[in-house]
DNA sequence: ACAACATTTCTATAAATATTGAATTATTTC
DNA sequence: GAAATAATTCAATATTTATAGAAATGTTGT
């Protein structure tokens, strides 16, 4: 893969709100798979909204909710579809598994294995 | 692990010239131990100077380069012992380790496989 | 068409970060 | 002890990035 890519994507993970945004969809899509309110399905995963709430807890900035998760897009880390009024977002598997085996291979090739 | 670590060794790897500097301490680890000059040894690594000289290829400005090195350094990437008038550097192993254990965890915490 | 809602875009501001060269510190060698 | 070398610190600048609120866009329901 080219570094590009992956220097974008460490550096959109690489914010301490946006890395919760994302540990955030990607904690959900197993979370919201037992809510029964039928707002959110698992393959939707939760609106920008929801996220916006969850990022503090309370209030949060829509605009600035709306620029990390532009940010994470961008990077490819997640994926955006418009469902009606909701932006619904949600993690790409591809990327983590990108990720993970990007530090594995690395990790890999340190021949000095001591220490 | 700390969430506020996690972002800080992303973040210092979400810059090119970081993350050349540390691939290229990762892969070195390998390229030195063939290497017969005596110059460097495996356990050591190479010196800032070296990698301040693999950067660009050519010329790279020498400060620049000490800002980086101790921004992997702070982020827990690098470890750096002075060996003389040189600054020996060689990439931790746990910080990769935990990177690719952290990525790997995120995967399997997605509950929606399909996609 | 109008009102309510969700999200994005725009504009301005503040804060953090990268780059550069000069000056400084520390170590080796003569 | 002085010169040479390696690396860091300092200071100035330029660039990027994050934050915030207002305005604009687009969608739903009446």
């Amino acid at each position: 893969m080219a570094q590009k890519q992956t220097v974008q994507m460490l550096k959109a993970l690489g914010d301490p709100t946006r890395l919760q945004i994302f540990e955030f969809l990607v904690r959900c899509q197993c979370a919201v798979a037992v809510d029964d309110s039928g707002g959110v399905s698992v393959a939707e995963g939760p609106s920008a909204g929801q996220v916006c709430c969850h990022v503090t807890g309370v209030s949060q900035i829509t605009s600035s909710v709306s620029f990390h998760l532009k940010e994470l897009r961008n990077a490819g880390l997640i994926a955006m579809d418009k469902r009606g009024k909701n932006m619904v977002c949600a993690p790409r598997k591809d990327s983590l598994r990108t990720l993970a085996d990007y530090f594995a291979s690395l990790e890999q090739s340190t021949c000095c294995k001591e220490k």
